[in-house]
RNA sequence: GCUCCGUUCGUAUAAUGGUAGUACGUCUGCCUUUCUAGCAGAAGAAGUGGGUUCGAUUCCCAUACGGAGUACCA
């Protein structure tokens, strides 16, 4: 096995867009795949019908695509042991599951959905939590088990509700090693018999899974815990192929923050955080918040769901893609479930901003500023904007939130700041520094500094109680970079503007 | 209900059969006109009960709690 090439599949179904949850399962088999020098593939799992959601399947692609995780083979992409979307290759299932029939490992059932339904509702009165089709049941049901060859014959010519499900064995004991979480093992009696073609000649994913992983020389499947109670299932059906099964990893869930359940599309707007990585409508379900939209880098999100269950061992928590592909090892991810950690998430998002210098920061700032109609500033003002706000900031938007006063003229002022720090009598001395300024030779951080600092020495005036006038006159608010260098950045007209607007408004 | 999985500060986690470390968050101080950032510091954790052991957070068992699965969904 280990001589194989890593192969390792990301197989979400276009049910809608892809959760937070996959995106981390799609970064953990990118990154294996990538440090074992194999190959990450995208499949589809389209086989519910009923549940296809238009725009799902573009989404996934796009997503993985602002992420940076690039597929080697997938829909769209290519590869030789394609096509990588279920719904075409429906017909190689059936052949399958026709050949489990014939091994007796499978067999023709004829049950309704709504006879099934009736005797699980039977099931349930007298007192059985829920009704197993499995040995004890399947002798009761309508199937080429318990009916004659001769009325199995007929119903497979007239019955528009043939299924093939599974004939798990008594007595066995199904044991397989997950990478996670080391030896698991089930009892067969445990095991229902699952419906592996459905009546539509699709194929249920257990069926539909193991074929593909096989045909598609998938070394390892690394998918959510949720898929750790049915492996049993799988790991049944390889041995009734005679097919080597991959290597298991199941990783654990990502928890809502309360810790009460696995986070839910519905919990972002319940907690007010993205759980999308794109912005996703949902048409009459609403739209629905994406970290890029957000204003996360992706790099900062790669770098949250990293250490959402996994840790390198060692005290190091920001990584580069290519630090991860190094670092990443599947021994080491974490048993137990992982809580949505939003402020972590900020914090990571924090972290990249005040790295990237003003250059690369420029094109996603002018974003987030137009997108509030700031689009008059030249990019000399916006670098130097950048510099000033950079380490001020979490999320793009708070670009423009928390500094909105580069930008228009204050709307209010913070009261509290004027009751306390404002004197009547130092009014003469206001209207000297707006004289000051207005003559300064050259209005830059530097000279405006030196020129109001040494005034107000000279006057013995207390800082305490002229700066911050000065900055509640200037932008209105006590929050925001250094004084002088935002008075620069503002500019002359603007500065004199503001005083003028706020010892008017003050005075009378 | 049944099956499987899990349980270390509020959160993410580390190491360890012998002092429980780190990061986020919180709080305090320094810096500063302010907010950040930075620096310095503080508080804060092994669900419970047994066993093995000189010694258990670590190994074993039980129990509690949490999670997942229990569909012709994935």
């Amino acid at each position: 096995m280990s001589f194989e090439k890593t192969r390792v599949r990301f197989a979400p179904s276009p049910t809608g867009p892809l959760h937070i949850g996959g995106v981390r399962t799609a970064l953990y088999n990118y990154l294996f795949a990538k440090k074992m020098k194999g190959d990450f593939i995208l499949r589809i799992e389209d086989t519910d019908q009923t549940r296809y959601v238009e725009g799902a399947e573009d989404y996934i692609k796009q997503s993985l695509q602002w992420l940076g995780l690039s597929l080697d083979e997938g829909p769209g992409t290519g590869g030789d042991l394609g096509p990588y979307r279920q719904s075409e290759r429906k017909d190689l299932y059936a052949t399958y599951a026709k050949q489990l029939v014939q091994q007796g490992d499978a067999y023709y059932a004829f049950d309704t959905p709504e006879e099934l339904t009736a005797a699980r509702e039977k099931a349930k009165e007298q007192g059985i939590h829920t009704l197993k089709y499995d040995a004890t049941t399947r002798m009761t049901m309508k199937n080429s088990m318990s009916l004659t060859e001769a009325d199995t014959n007929h119903l497979l010519q007239t019955s528009d509700n043939v299924t093939i499900r599974l004939n798990i064995p008594r007595d066995q004991t199904i044991i397989f090693k997950d990478i996670v979480r080391g030896e698991v093992s089930f009892n067969s009696n445990e095991l229902d018999d699952k419906v592996i073609l459905k009546a539509d000649g699709m194929p249920t994913y257990h069926l539909a899974n193991i074929v593909d992983d096989h045909l598609m020389q998938i070394s390892h499947v690394i998918r959510g815990e949720e898929w750790l109670s049915s492996t049993a299932h799988h790991v049944l059906m390889y041995q009734f192929f005679d097919w080597a099964p991959p290597s298991f990893a199941h990783l654990p869930l990502i928890l809502k923050p309360s810790g009460k359940g696995k986070l839910s599309k519905r919990d972002g707007a319940k907690f007010g955080f993205p759980v999308f990585p794109l912005e996703w409508d949902g048409g009459e379900d609403g739209v629905y918040l994406g970290f890029k939209e957000a204003g996360f880098t992706k790099e900062a999100l790669l770098n949250f769901l990293l250490l959402l269950g996994w840790s390198s061992g060692d005290d190091i928590e920001k990584y580069t893609l290519t630090e991860m592909i190094e670092a990443f090892d599947l021994s080491r991810i974490i048993k137990s479930g992982a809580r949505f950690d939003y402020d972590k998430a900020k914090w990571f998002n924090q972290q990249y901003i005040i790295e990237q210098s003003s250059n690369d920061l420029l094109n996603d700032v002018k974003a987030a500023l137009s997108s509030n109609g700031v689009m008059d500033k030249d990019d000399t003002f916006i670098l130097r904007f950048i510099e000033l706000m950079k380490e001020r900031v979490e999320l793009m938007p708070d670009f423009y939130s928390k500094a909105a006063f580069f930008f228009e003229k204050p709307k209010n002022y913070d009261e509290k700041t004027i009751r306390k720090k404002y004197k009547i009598e130092n009014q003469p001395h206001f209207d000297r520094m707006y004289t000051i300024l207005e003559n300064l030779a050259k209005f830059d951080a530097e000279e405006i500094q030196s020129k109001i600092k040494s005034y107000i020495s000279d006057e013995n005036l207390k800082f305490g109680e002229i700066l911050p006038v000065m900055r509640i006159a200037s932008m209105g608010t006590m929050q925001g970079p250094d004084l002088f260098a935002s008075l620069e950045l503002l500019g002359r007209k603007e500065v004199l503007e503001r005083w003028n607007m706020f010892f008017q408004q003050l005075n009378n």
